[in-house]
RNA sequence: CUGCCCGUAGCUCAACUGGAUAGAGCACCGGCCUUCUAAGCCGGGGGUUACAGGUUCGAUUCCUGUCGGGCAGGCCA
């Protein structure tokens, strides 16, 4: 730091500067050696000293966009100003006065309205370097909190495969989970499988009329069955180890009794609740007729639907610790005892046959029926019972992402649980917007039961597992997601899931050219790092750490993305302005180890997003 | 009608939880490959942050209203 410039900016009496003339530096152990831990340590002990009452104020540091703001500004006197009614920049001037001397801090001055600008010593800057190869692949994990969290995500009725929208919230949710476990948290990521209600009986019935048409029994498929293909390939497997086991009926028999079907172009109301009506009546006779075999049919239709779901997100890099029944919530009582919990604590009332929850009471629009006049439970129920369930388990935050249609049903969940006197902060739901796919310009139609939508499968395959990674989480989740398709197929500049990508796989062509160990790296002089670039590259470096927190505490992958993508930038700039494989060799250690830490860290983000790190392309 | 989310460059989106001169990418224009991967880089134009008020040292961010878009309001899931 030139001194000219230092006595030009820095005036007495309005700062005061803390100047080291090495680039050297040591640290008392107990100092952190992240600059930015370092320097809130130091503001921490000059806040004690100046307004020991306001000790609890938070330290916001944050990295100025201006490079002549310094390497960090901190706006503590500004928030301090109103609580002690004094001037923001006479209270910055005393916590100057009283900031500890550090090694790490080449200057520190007020400016503006009252921050305190922060400059740090050449070897500060560059010594994350040294700090990210050390820790080898985690860099910037945070410290392991134990705090158990629960990350429930996807979920789909196993009715059919999962499409575009599913796999948004599947990209979403293990991206956060990831997130989550490197910021520090214990994560469990667990898919709730619907497999006790109404959709999962249609799906049973449809497969069981597709397969009744392979033995010539004729029942005209319901408009509102699963049309999908895969039902029908279902049936034929079913026939194939089956024969005729479950065709010992006749059509008239299937269609005993039901209201029959209104004509197809009717779409008033009445229409409506005649094809319902009709398709509850196909399942009874169904059920009546097959008795035993129907769970069968059940059974098999589950398993067949929800392995062919678990595949399809193992391919996608998206792994459950833990699939959780709706099914066993009934099987052990769970429903029962969550009703009655309710019910004994006084926010049950039964109208017209069947059971309420005063969800009112905790804020919801209106009461919701738990138990039906005929004694069915409703979805709501067993809801209930299965965030009982993750409480009693222990979880110290239970995390449901939800697609955004269900924001309506945030206030009756939460109010259960506040009704059973659980600890509703613990609850959070991170709401996933639709994808709308869009091929050619034109909008997919996404209906799951008209058979024309576009599978995650299909997706995948189109445009790769990385690119539909990358792209789902490379928005806001609560913001709608248009994926065009065209773009995330494409193998240009216009596709940032490959300009990430090719950044680190130019670090390792570059490594493997230069034929040495990385760890010979870990000895390299780092403060021969000094252009602009390479000062750049190390603030981003340190940065990691608290874009990583940051995005767990806002539950945004996408912050993760944008990191990257900046960080890549950042990379494709210096390298095509400096060469590494230079003659000097401890220029070239430098430099060499400089890449490789910006390669650990593209390749740790990356691994959050689920988004491979290839090492050449 | 009511509730929730959203509105930022021509387009798609960011913005460190209220900070200093609101940033990227596409698209458009002009440059850079006999030197580590041109899937790359450098430079240029682009904005009353939907609109009107309010809160304060300071607002894209918080509050109210208006306009526009999305979603949800079942003894469905």
């Amino acid at each position: 730091m030139p001194n000219f410039a230092h006595r030009d900016v820095c005036l007495p009496g309005r700062c005061r500067c803390i100047r080291y003339n090495s680039a050297l530096f040591r640290l008392p152990s107990a100092m952190s050696a992240d600059p930015k831990n370092h320097l809130a340590e130091l503001l921490r002990a000059a806040l004690n000293s100046v307004a020991p009452e306001q000790a609890d104020t938070p330290i916001h540091l944050e990295r100025p966009k201006q490079a002549d703001h310094g390497d960090f500004a901190t706006n503590l006197a500004l928030q301090l100003a109103k609580p002690l009614r004094r001037n923001p920049r006479e209270l910055a001037a005393l916590l100057l006065k009283e900031l500890p001397s550090s090694p790490m801090v080449s200057r520190a001055d007020v400016a503006g309205a009252g921050f305190i600008n922060f400059t740090l010593v050449a070897g500060a800057k560059t010594d994350v370097v040294r700090r990210v190869l050390e820790a080898e692949n985690g860099f910037g994990r945070g410290e392991a909190k134990d705090v158990k969290v629960q990350v429930e995500f996807v979920s789909a009725n196993p009715t059919g495969p999962l499409h575009v929208g599913h796999g948004r919230g599947a990209a979403y949710g293990a991206s956060l989970a990831s997130l989550l476990d490197y910021a520090g948290y214990t994560v469990s990521r667990e898919y709730y499988i619907n497999d006790a209600g109404r959709q999962m009986d249609i799906l049973a019935l449809s497969t069981w009329l597709r397969y009744l048409a392979f033995f010539g029994i004729e029942v005209p498929f319901p408009p509102n069955g699963y049309q999908g293909d895969y039902v029908i390939d279902m049936a034929r497997e079913m026939r194939d180890a089956h024969q005729d086991r479950f065709a010992g009926v006749t059509a008239a028999q299937v269609l005993e009794d039901t209201p029959g079907l209104p004509v197809a172009d009717r779409k008033d109301d009445e229409a409506k609740a005649q094809r319902e009506a009709h398709l509850d009546a196909l399942i009874g006779n169904a059920k009546r007729l097959l008795a035993g075999d129907y769970a069968w049919v059940h059974g098999f239709a589950l398993t067949e639907q929800l392995g062919d779901c678990r595949e399809d997100l193992e391919a996608f890099g998206v792994v459950f610790d833990k699939w959780f029944s709706e099914k066993s919530l009934f099987d052990t009582g769970l429903v029962e005892r969550a009703v009655a919990e309710l019910e004994k604590r006084g926010h049950v009332y039964t109208q017209d046959g069947a059971k309420w929850f005063r969800s009112t009471g905790f804020g919801d629009e209106k009461d919701r029926v738990v138990q039906r006049e005929n004694g069915i439970y409703t979805y709501f129920a067993s809801d209930i019972a299965y965030h009982l369930n993750k409480y009693e388990r222990g979880f110290d935050r239970i995390i449901d992402v939800w697609g955004a249609d269900h924001h309506g049903y945030i206030p009756r969940v939460r109010g259960a649980i506040e009704a059973l006197d659980l600890p509703a902060d613990r609850f959070e739901v991170a709401l996933v917007q639709f994808a709308v796919l869009y091929r050619n310009g034109q909008k997919a139609s996404m209906s799951t039961r008209a058979g024309d939508f576009v599978t995650l499968r299909d997706l995948r395959t189109e445009v790769g597992n990385d690119a539909c990674r990358f792209f789902y989480v490379l928005r806001k989740s609560d913001q709608h997601l248009d994926f065009d398709l065209d773009l995330a197929k494409s193998r240009t500049n216009e596709n940032p899931v490959f300009y990430v990508q090719y950044a680190h796989a130019r670090v390792c062509s570059v490594m493997q050219q230069w034929g040495g160990d990385e760890v010979e790296l870990l000895g390299a002089d780092t403060s021969l790092l000094q252009s602009d670039r390479e000062l750049a590259l190390c603030a981003m470096l340190g940065a990691f750490a608290e874009t990583v927190q940051h995005a767990a505490a806002d539950f945004a992958p996408h912050q993760i993305a944008f990191y990257l993508k900046d960080l890549a930038g950042e990379f494709h700039g210096w390298y095509n302005a400096e060469r590494m494989l230079v003659d000097d060799e401890s220029l070239r250690q430098a430099r060499l180890a400089l890449a490789c830490a910006v390669r650990r860290v593209l390749a740790s983000g990356l691994a959050m997003l689920g988004v491979s790190a290839p090492e050449a392309m």
